[in-house]
DNA sequence: GCTGCGCATTGATTGTAATCAAGAAATCAC
DNA sequence: GTGATTTCTTGATTACAATCAATGCGCAGC
């Protein structure tokens, strides 16, 4: 029998009761994304809180002059929102676009509220995956300033190969701060050695 | 009558009761650090987390080659530490230092965990704060990539001005992920028009 | 099969930061 | 104050990414 992503994603990192997994899920509703859909877009308030099942997202800023900057992209497995606008019912600076047919599973505010405060064993898992991600922000931010483009590529490449099979360059491209004709020299650089 | 730093900080971003906070105060104890003292270094557990009353301090990561990689500096008036590695008990890849002659008032863990279990204004400013500051990280984020070192510097003249007179140059070019040359030339092309 | 469009590659040129190398200026120790 | 060290500036050169422009490739629609 087929264990839930969600489920899944709970106890790979703290543990989550079997038994209290059925609760949880009743606070989520489903919904379908197209390919390159919306999902929320800066001045929105961001309504929902998704978990993804099947599909991709990413989040980004467009610059004043336009250009995306693709903060990060999110899986199947993995929340994907923007708490503070969520939480706070303020409008967010963040994009959020499907890449993919995706499917997901959402909480709206009230939901979320009720699941956070009723069940311990999330609000564990929410403190310290924030604190997490936290963390790894940081961490990309020291790297961001410092790395050269073909030291943010490999680095890619050891830490999440799927996604260069998964998306276009172009977007990988704007996830590096590069602009495509260099991602496409720096691929020809990294693999013909 | 002089109003407490911490005080001051905790009422500025979300209000905190008056009659709490020598409650709080008592949690903390005192220290001293001399200019340019390691606070805690990258392998270690952070044991303590700090508030700035006087003096100033930069966060950084050391790089493989051994570049120094500096994600921000706090000055007195915010709290400074390293949550994940404090709160979890596991090693730091981060390294703190006083830049300057600095006092601190700090929480052990046991402290820091009643204090934040039993003052409930307290975790609201902890939880909210931590919400902002993510989402500032990720704005940084998506700029670090993307802004020429011109851009970095004239944003950092605008939004931290007090920095520039602060600290030395090298410092403020570790910061915006330029050489400390490269940033004399900005200084000059910037300052001149 | 052919046409058109989006995406990826390649080339030539330009602009800008890193690097290497001295000096000048400021700061600190005695 | 003097000298020594640290920090900042300036210059010359080099390396590399952006930009502009053109071509190639793959795929969808007819």
């Amino acid at each position: 029998m087929e264990q839930h992503l969600l489920l899944k994603e709970l106890q790979s990192k703290y543990g989550f009761p079997d038994e209290e997994f059925p609760r949880l899920l009743a606070f989520f509703k489903e919904k379908h994304f197209k390919k390159n859909e919306i999902m929320f877009k800066a001045g929105d308030v961001v309504k929902h809180t998704y978990f993804i099942l099947k599909g991709c997202t990413r989040q980004y800023y467009l610059s004043p002059e336009g250009a995306e900057r693709i903060i990060y992209f999110a899986e199947e497995g993995s929340f994907c929102g923007e708490l503070n606008s969520f939480l706070h019912e303020t409008p967010t600076n963040l994009n959020l676009q499907s890449l993919e047919e995706t499917d997901v599973i959402y909480l709206d505010l009230k939901n979320w509220e009720t699941a956070m405060t009723t069940i311990p064993a999330l609000t564990l898992y929410h403190i310290k995956n924030h604190q997490r991600l936290m963390v790894k922000l940081k961490e990309e931010m020291g790297r961001a300033h410092i790395e050269t483009p073909d030291e943010k590529y490999r680095r890619l490449v050891n830490e999440k190969p799927h996604l260069l099979q998964r998306l276009p360059q172009y977007h990988i491209a704007a996830y590096l701060g590069v602009t495509p004709e260099t991602l496409s020299r720096i691929r020809k650089r990294n693999t013909l050695m």
